[in-house]
DNA sequence: GTATTACTTCAAGTCGACTTTAAGTCAAGT
DNA sequence: ACTTGACTTAAAGTCGACTTGAAGTAATAC
């Protein structure tokens, strides 16, 4: 496959994966030319990587769990990653509750709402995050 | 109060806060010579701001939310936003099932298990999402 | 009354993840 | 053989949300 092909099929730009493998989270199977060309197992790498990004890993990090240093560290970075993802997935549960409480809410602002405050003190105490930007 | 109360209770630099104010999010409540003070309430609209950064709101959004051009526009968009969080809860509560299965997996790679493999697909198809940094 | 120190402004810098541009190479179609 | 169009590189540019730096002002502490 060449590169137009494989940025088709994972629906990434060419430059980005031109950029992905100067980065070293992935690599063309050679060259005919100056022209990459790839086999069809990078489109799972790509997967990976998307789903990586997606869950808020930067490249860096999404870069070291390719590596294949012992398995063992891979899978401990799954479960913690999945572990802040239940956080997240908590944390963002209770905002959407918090966000239709207030479209629904008759105080004359959500401002002056008193369920829409406890919340957001509630929203206000731990936000951390990474970015997940993939448009 | 001055910046720097403003800025410890609100966990924000006042640097930050000052280019929240040229964006138009806050003002203050006056000057003291050249020096900024505040009134308590935009304790509650930095909460507010934060919650909407939290969100995936841009500052350009949250400005937006924050004149009162008449509730009903306030209203759906925060109900729009409720159902994206939504979305994201359920994409994000398959990406961990599968993150933890992955950990689990006795297959010898990731790639290989072929349910992870489905996963990754599952995952890939449709991701878009807006950045929350707020380290 | 002066030193300190916290503030002020404005411009420029930073960060990650790309994208764009300019200038060049070259495989394939005619 | 030549043109075309898709590729190539390296460097610079972009975007949002801030942060930092330089140069200045002034409220407060002594």
């Amino acid at each position: 496959m060449d590169i137009a092909q494989v940025a088709k099929q994972s629906g990434l730009k060419p430059s980005t994966l031109r950029y992905y493998e100067e980065k070293g989270l992935i690599r063309s199977a050679g060259r005919n030319g100056l022209r990459r060309y790839y086999d069809k197992q990078v489109l799972e790498k790509l997967a990976l990587i998307n789903l990586g990004r997606y869950v808020g890993l930067s490249l860096d990090e999404i870069a070291e769990m390719l590596l294949p240093k012992g398995v063992e560290v891979n899978r401990s970075l799954l479960l913690e990653k999945a572990d802040e993802l239940d956080k997240q997935i908590k944390s963002m549960t209770a905002i959407r509750d918090g966000l239709r409480h207030a479209a629904e809410c008759s105080a004359p602002h959500h401002l002056a709402c008193p369920t829409f405050q406890r919340f957001l003190n509630l929203a206000g105490k731990r936000l951390k995050a990474k970015p997940n930007k993939l448009k």
